[in-house]
RNA sequence: GGCCUGAUGGCGGAGUGGUUACGCAGCGGACUGCAAAUCCGUGCACCCGAGUUCGAUUCUCGGUCAGGCCUCCA
């Protein structure tokens, strides 16, 4: 099977090939860190984890670096740290480990590398400096600028024609640019705040030159793949590019291979009444769903196409893992164990029928709804394995949808703690209490007693599903 | 003004030149003391107009509507 990712520059999928298979090179722009981050911060992040997984089976974990910047020199941070009264690195600190933490709770694993544009400032300058050398670049009133002109595709990416950028540049134009499209790579620093030493004078860095820099130094020229929200397709990926290749690089190597983009994520009217509509913080969001609910709310759809955020896709995210974790609790009940962590064997070595529908929808440029499709496929087997009382097949397809759920990473948790999730030992050996006590009095037939027993439990928002040889429960969704 | 997306059933959301997406919700049935979970069955769609075609939701053109970017927002 082979993955076709749709191509930004080329405006159309385009089967991925690798420039090194043994070492697949990914960039994606990642947050600046300021404050907590928003859950369209975190569409990106989720998005590109999937493909990251993806990129790992198909060529090896050790195979594939991805590289995801954080912006640790910002004009906000600036005001961050100064109403706190706290150096930067106070700031960045703190939310770069919040960042890390929310995101991990979303499932995504950590890139390969996560460089900070402070801890790139040697290479910052270097790029600046060629680019002066090269002419493309200037410098003037204490900025460097760069110098559209001096690259021929300017605006491919983006199909933004220069004419226009200058008819539409109604903001200012600084003075000092030479062309309203040219863009600023080091500029001086306001009073108190964090200054580097520079042949042009001291200053700090613009914001499109960081990710470049990066890009040179961590993974080379070309990469494979760059990825991002649509919305730094113009200005930033375009300069980015435009710098990247500039300063000194051959033009026809290319910057990105593949230039992917995902779509904007909404949020909607205001007048959503559902609890969780109005939360928009990861931070937040975590404390009242599972990550897990969150991340498969955020593949629900394409990932180019917009997303509208609401707390009811959410609570049909839950929904729609219930189905999933029901079919696996079920098969463990019915095979009495657990499936073992799942090793990645089965469908990767060669093409498995029964995953291929899966595979075939992920290698499809991430299509997350129609992987989503064939796990329930896979469940609807397990499930059928289960009624047939077939053994075998139900610990095959157990091992099997977990198998293809973990890879996108769903389902890695204990199917009990996602039901009975939130609840503490204290309360649950209550309800524990309550169900032994119910399955008692139905035995006893005594169904007064046991449906007295039932509103209880219904009033500590368990449900109770009885079964032939004794009940379980599980939390209800809270209205 | 320029550039670019998209319009699918009650909701979310794939896909296809002629045939079931999928999930949630609904309806009927089985199971159950009653439920829940599960199973079986079932209703519901492809923005408007023209064109191409044996045939278009799927291709082309036009229109309408919605959204994004062009201003260091992911």
């Amino acid at each position: 099977m082979t993955l076709a990712l749709y191509d930004t520059m080329a405006r159309e999928k385009r089967t991925f090939v690798p420039k090194d298979p043994s070492r697949v090179t990914m960039y994606v722009c990642g947050p600046t860190v300021y404050n907590y981050a928003h859950i369209g911060n975190a569409r990106p992040v989720v998005v590109f984890d999937v493909l990251f997984r993806l990129l790992r089976r198909l060529y090896g974990e050790d195979s594939v670096v991805y590289a995801a910047n954080v912006t640790d020199v910002d004009d906000k941070i600036n005001k961050k740290a100064a109403e706190e009264g706290v150096p930067i690195d106070t700031i960045t600190d703190r939310y770069l480990a919040i960042y890390n933490e929310d995101m991990a709770v979303l499932g995504a694993l950590r890139p390969t590398e996560q460089p900070r544009a402070t801890q790139t400032m040697d290479a910052i300058i270097a790029m600046i400096g060629r680019l002066v050398q090269n002419g493309a670049a200037y410098a003037a009133e204490g900025h460097v600028i760069f110098n559209t002109q001096a690259y021929a595709d300017y605006g491919k990416l983006s199909r933004q024609p220069m004419d226009d950028m200058i008819a539409g540049a109604r903001v200012d134009v600084a003075p000092y640019k030479q062309h309203p499209a040219d863009f600023v790579l080091w500029k001086p620093s306001k009073e108190n705040e964090p200054v580097w030493e520079s042949p042009w004078g001291p200053g700090r860095p613009g914001w499109h030159i960081e990710c470049s820099a990066m890009i040179e130094q961590s993974l080379g020229l070309p990469i494979d793949i760059h990825g991002g929200g649509i919305d730094l397709l113009f200005p930033h990926h375009e300069n980015e590019m435009a710098q990247g290749l500039c300063a000194g690089h051959d033009h026809s190597v290319g910057y990105a291979n593949y230039w992917m983009h995902n779509g904007f994520l909404n949020f909607g009217d205001e007048k959503m009444s559902k609890s969780l509509g109005n939360v928009v913080l990861v931070h937040e969001l975590v404390k009242q769903a599972p990550g897990e609910a969150l991340r498969w709310a955020l593949l629900v759809g394409h990932y180019r196409a917009p997303l509208e955020w609401t707390g009811e896709l959410i609570e049909q995210a839950k929904k729609a893992l219930d189905r999933l974790y029901g079919a696996v609790q079920d098969a463990n009940r019915f095979l009495g164990d657990t499936a073992t962590a799942p090793e990645a064997k089965g469908y990767d070595a060669g093409v498995n029928p029964d995953t291929e529908r899966f595979m075939a929808a992920l290698n499809d440029d991430l299509n997350t709804p129609a992987a989503f499709a064939a796990l329930f496929e896979l469940a609807d087997r397990l499930r059928l394995a289960i009624r047939d009382g077939a053994e075998g097949e139900a610990r095959y397809h157990r091992q099997v949808l977990l198998e293809a759920a973990n890879l996108i990473g769903f389902l890695a948790g204990d199917p009990e703690a996602w039901f009975q999730g939130g609840v503490d030992e204290g309360m649950k050996d209550r309800i524990d209490g309550l169900i032994a006590q119910r399955v008692e009095a139905r035995a006893a037939k005594d169904w007064a007693a046991a449906d007295r027993i039932r509103d209880e439990l219904t009033s500590l928002n368990v449900e109770v599903m009885d079964g032939p040889t004794g009940a379980t429960w599980r939390i209800k969704e809270q209205a």
